[in-house]
DNA sequence: TCGTTGCTCAACCATTAGGTTGAATAATAA
DNA sequence: TTATTATTCAACCTAATGGTTGAGCAACGA
């Protein structure tokens, strides 16, 4: 169940969590995660830069909810948390009957979606 | 008709989408502007700063898409575009399957997701 | 104990973002 | 023409962002 929440914080958390979603660094690191918890090296290595980079986008999309960070050892598992997803999902789905019913051509756009179903 | 985009251009969009939205102030418009065409000033009315920088929201909403000015008089109606929602939503929607399978666990959150499920 | 691994913290730098004010522009009204 | 209205442009300021490197720290393996 979602509680109450103040109209402020729910707006800050939309602040964290598009702002999150605003890198393309992020978002991959959320893609990555949605296929599995992982180690913090295990998801600065695909990308050409510091760790330290990684380690700070870590923390933002942590600031935003979006991550959880546990202890193992010497490593920091992180683990994907989709709640704030659906908040965000949430807000843009207040607009979704508007362009459903006044732009019906954009349903070619959802059709497309469907047969590339990655990003 | 929507051509192929290469997935860099997509990415491009997806930043400027999701950081377009990442502010509150801008948020606003949007929901201002689904409900209908406004001038900038008619948009810039409600919030206490200056129409200036409302004006320059309105040219970060326009770089991403959501925005489009046109000219009546001395005035520069704006209106909402919704593609670069959709595409957003599009997005988010790769781990709604993600999420509804995780909520799966706690089937009270199931039967909510099912009533508004939608591809 | 000592060295290595995995990570964070701190300082720094360049760029961008969000705001201000004042001047410029373009269309209308007088 | 001149004045007014609606808006943008330009310059500026401050704070935040995204990156770097180097040091520090905690946990493990030898």
């Amino acid at each position: 169940m979602v509680e109450q929440r103040s109209l402020e914080v729910r707006e800050q958390q939309l602040d964290a969590v598009f702002g999150a979603l605003a890198d393309p660094t992020r978002r991959a690191i959320v893609r990555r995660l949605a296929s599995g918890d992982a180690t913090v090296g295990e998801l600065a290595e695909p990308f050409a830069m510091s760790f330290q980079a990684v380690s700070k986008h870590l923390r933002v999309l942590e600031l935003a909810g979006l991550v959880e960070r546990s202890r193992r050892a010497q490593q920091r598992p992180c683990k994907l948390r989709i709640e704030p997803l659906v908040a965000a999902g949430g807000w843009l789905g207040d607009y979704r009957e508007l362009w459903e019913s006044s732009f019906d051509r954009l349903d070619v756009h959802l059709t497309k979606k469907k047969g590339s179903a990655h990003a």
